[in-house]
DNA sequence: AGGATGATATCC
DNA sequence: GATATCATCCTC
């Protein structure tokens, strides 16, 4: 199995969010390994994306955002979820795509349509956040077999207080895939 | 439509 | 130190 290289991480979140559609997230916990295949992710740019955490001043929570590409951007939402993003583009630049839903294909029984539901069901949480994608614990993957599909692009959710950015079509997902957290 | 539930950011 | 806010999900 070959992870995905540093470089595919090291461009704009837009192109990365629409790339890592159909590719397996890999998660390897108490000798087992979890696997998924991501249907849904939303891109967020940088601090001019004011839908972005990092929209913000440089604050202790989003400091792996500008940090380097290809690490784990994890965060408590709603007190009660965790949100997992990978990190986009060379250090400095405060962009990331977060996973929103996942297409079971290992070793997951629990729901995984949508960005709480999916951590929940990989153990994901604060403790992996900042990780390497490159490790061998964590980290993505091709598919074994490439398999063509659409790609559909609506509005972020959960963003309404971002203004015109709110509106602008950078969630992607993968066309009549049963997966995805909602149409 | 409203509640759970707590870290975080932003005020005083 | 206090409070408002949340890239969510579940139940009614």
């Amino acid at each position: 199995m070959h992870r995905l290289p540093r470089t595919f991480y090291n461009r704009d979140a837009e192109t990365v969010a629409q790339e890592l559609l159909g590719m397996q997230l890999v998660r390897r916990k108490d000798g087992i390994e979890i696997i998924g295949r991501i249907v849904e992710t939303e891109a967020y740019l940088g601090p001019h994306d004011l839908a972005a955490h990092s929209a913000r001043d440089r604050t202790p929570r989003t400091e792996v955002m500008f940090g380097p590409p290809g690490y784990a951007y994890v965060y408590l939402i709603y007190g009660m979820y965790h949100c997992m993003n990978v990190v986009t583009e060379e250090a400095g630049m405060a962009s990331a795509v977060l996973i929103r839903a996942l297409e079971p294909i290992q070793n997951i029984s629990l729901n995984t349509k949508g960005p709480g539901l999916l951590c929940k069901a990989m153990g994901i949480d604060k403790n992996v956040n900042g990780h390497d994608l490159l490790s061998n614990d964590f980290f993505l993957t091709e598919p074994p077999t490439k398999e063509s599909f659409g790609i559909i692009a609506r509005p972020r959710i959960g963003v309404d207080y971002a203004g015109e950015w709110a509106t602008k079509p950078l969630r992607f997902y993968i066309a009549d895939n049963p997966y995805v957290s909602r149409k």
